[in-house]
DNA sequence: CAATCGAAAATCGTCAACGATTTTGGCGCG
DNA sequence: CGCGCCAAAATCGTTGACGATTTTCGATTG
């Protein structure tokens, strides 16, 4: 763990008074996770932790106790937290949770997606083409979780988003993970503006059975498809 | 919050070696929310926690902190923590999900379910029977519970389980919530009948259909399904 | 020289205490 | 009689400290 300073230099956060310091803390180290500044396996020192935010450990702990619960962290006892470690094993699974979530998303967004939420999707479509088109990988990725989030939220389910979101989060802590591969960013690309389509079009069947399709193609891209533990999980029935 | 004892008089916290208070008492605090000793909406008094399992409050804000991120209770600053209580609409959009999990788990299911599961859950079937036929309730509750979980463990992928799990705790916390009316026991168990041939005769999309629809019953059931949040939730495409 | 043992350091789990904020309850005033 | 104000009590958020366990690291031994 070694990013030399706090997140946001508006980490005064002694004037705060609608948020205690968990709270703060939590996304904090939530942020250093997602960021790469905290990675897998990786022990959190809770007093080096509190030392660099200024407090003392208490809130940290607090913290690191709500990251457990949300599959972010692993405590042992005397021992202290670490950052959660998924296997292959349960990599694959959470993907194919993750594809019937999205499919979900997208059954129920088919038939009420707005012009205004059309439009946002498509500008991010049009700016990954733009990436691909520039083969530049870290525009790319953050446009594609945009994308994936954008549509989840637009379904309009909030437990349904926050299930998906933690899929993505937890997958995030997979070792080997997500590096979209030059070639397939176009692909990629391609099959959000089939999904598109298929949304504008009102149609919510094909819209969930491409979008499910879409996740697991990425889950047999990274994990190589054989380790699939759920061979009935193809889109056809 | 009214239960006189600490749940259990193995409750000797004191000789554990590979478990932290907070552990315990976040599994105590779970229990009394889901046995009803503590209500939705209801306070949590960490001073009276804390004295009732002889301890600090240290390890009950650690244990609050942990389910605060489960959707148990919530936070709100210098108030303390509350039993989270979950609206209609919310309950509305938790049933949908729960729909589409339980559907999943019947699709991973029914490929792969072997004699010992199988009987296991014919054995749960019958005896829901005999509890509908006796009208009893409170034996025939548990074990519709034990049927939907068991047959979810059964799919073999444990985020499903995890997220599933969460539904159903997190609709224990809306107020209006499931007392099966005394003619719905038995057709509610004919259901169960059938989704139990569909997976015995490895049929994943028969048993997906059933399996949503079985959940979607029951949100209609409690909801009066013009609450639907999601006109294409239902089960044909 | 490697392995083992043991003392010192580091870290965790828990607790008790302190200020700050919120709630309570009584008092005066309109 | 109701309403707002003010002090007292209750409660929260946070801190610093203490014992217990784990880890580190050097000395000893085979």
């Amino acid at each position: 763990m070694e990013s030399s300073t706090i997140r946001n230099s508006e980490a005064l956060l002694r004037l705060r008074r609608d948020v205690s310091l968990a709270e703060v803390i939590r996304q904090e180290i939530e942020h250093m996770i997602d960021s790469g500044a905290l990675n897998p396996g990786e022990w959190v020192n809770e007093a080096t932790l509190a030392a660099r935010f200024g407090v003392s450990r208490g809130p940290v702990r607090e913290a690191c106790r709500g990251l457990e619960q949300t599959g972010r962290l692993v405590f042992i006892v005397n021992r202290g937290a670490f950052v959660r470690e998924v296997t292959e094993e349960e990599a694959a699974e959470i993907y194919d949770l993750r594809a019937v979530l999205f499919g979900f998303a997208g059954r129920l967004l088919a038939p009420k997606m707005t012009e205004a939420q059309h439009e946002e999707l498509a500008a991010l479509v049009t700016a990954m083409d733009e990436a691909a088109l520039a083969s530049d990988i870290d525009r790319y990725y953050p446009l594609n979780l945009a994308f994936h989030q954008k549509l989840v939220a637009f379904a309009g389910n909030r437990r349904l988003a926050a299930s998906y979101e933690r899929c993505v989060q937890e997958l995030h802590l997979f070792r080997r993970r997500a590096l979209i591969p030059e070639g397939r960013m176009a692909c990629s690309n391609d099959e959000h503006k089939a999904i598109l389509a298929a949304l504008a079009a009102r149609r919510p069947a094909m819209a969930e059975r491409l979008m499910t399709a879409h996740v697991l193609r990425a889950k047999a891209r990274i994990l190589g498809d054989a380790a699939g533990t759920t061979p009935e999980t193809s889109p056809m029935r």
